[in-house]
DNA sequence: TTTTACATGTAAGTCGTTACATGATTGC
DNA sequence: GCAATCATGTAACGACTTACATGTAAAA
């Protein structure tokens, strides 16, 4: 019953590539990966242990100083399995859920005063954030060998400014529009 | 504490334009709006009798035939009020849960052998997708003046078909790379 | 008459967010 | 010494999905 349970399969993604513990996962979220899928602690730490449970991954304990415990989580060969699987299912795409597009849907009028601050606000938001993508893509994979290293992740920051760039030309149409 | 709860809004700016039963409200997302948001009839039953509760909307009981009870809801002019502060507010974008940009991110490897059948097969869905918008755009819009009645709806199903356009050329770029 | 569509609900479970809670280490 | 960051958890709650459950009306 309910829903996909894709972090698992994040979570199992970033260990292929190195042992890291919660918090490294978890601030994974915060740049990388961020784009388009988020996760807090608070998820993580439990999804953890249950993958553990499930042995999926499995942990190394460390102390760092006098007395902090930290959990090198690591991938076992069952969580290499279930991940290659993963990457060979069919996938599915869940809805946006942008609540510009949701209140745009209910203007009727094309006359109406709130649909011009409205546009300006969302070109304003998608503007800054092309720019942010573009300058992570330059910082990111400034040379084609940084690209080959990590070719789906180039791949998915240049889907993100594509999209950004649709987004920014949909809403300089529309004004042409109105 | 925790998420949004925008289908609240939704509901209120369906019965903005018209009585509806829960019924007929669930019907909605299938068509019409189902193309970026989604709801069931077990999240909106249940969600109806809380917005009665709190004066956003109200309903008429009728029979039809013999003894089917319905229930058609109509929007109160708190709720209109609530409705209208909403569409003033700021909106915020949740990501995108594509699972295909999810693989794609942890495929290290432009030469890996799982990204040509992945890639054909997003852009046969793609393409289906493109077709069904662009034919319901052409069955909704025919007209100017339709247009002009439902003009968010119009420009909504525009940016539909034009993120549809440009995840497909994304595609095709994709397989010049690799 | 039989199937499809109309119509309304509840139950159980997972997902995800926000807040609560605690403590150690490192850099300034 | 103090602030920022590292580090790990739990609690409460709302959102959403899937399944269970029931019955009527209209159309084929």
């Amino acid at each position: 019953m309910a829903q996909k349970n894709r972090l698992k399969y994040v979570l199992l993604g970033l260990l292929k590539s190195k042992k890291q513990t919660g918090y490294d996962l978890a601030k994974s979220f915060d740049s990388d990966i961020g784009e388009f899928w988020n996760a807090n602690h608070s998820q993580i730490y439990p999804l953890l242990k249950r993958m553990e449970d499930d042995a999926l991954i499995g942990h190394e304990s460390m102390t760092v100083g006098q007395k902090l415990h930290k959990k090198q989580y690591f991938i076992t060969s069952a969580g290499q399995e279930i991940f290659n699987a993963w990457l060979k299912s069919p996938s599915e795409l869940d809805n946006t859920h942008d609540e510009f597009i949701l209140k745009l849907f209910f203007i009727d009028d094309a006359q109406s005063p709130l649909l011009k601050p409205m546009i300006a606000t969302q070109q304003k938001y998608h503007e800054d954030k092309l720019k942010q993508l573009t300058s992570q893509f330059k910082q990111k994979f400034s040379t084609q060998e940084k690209i080959d290293q990590s070719f789906g992740h180039s791949l998915v920051l240049r889907h993100a400014i594509d999209r950004e760039q649709g987004y920014s030309r949909w809403l300089e149409e529309m004004l042409t529009l109105i």
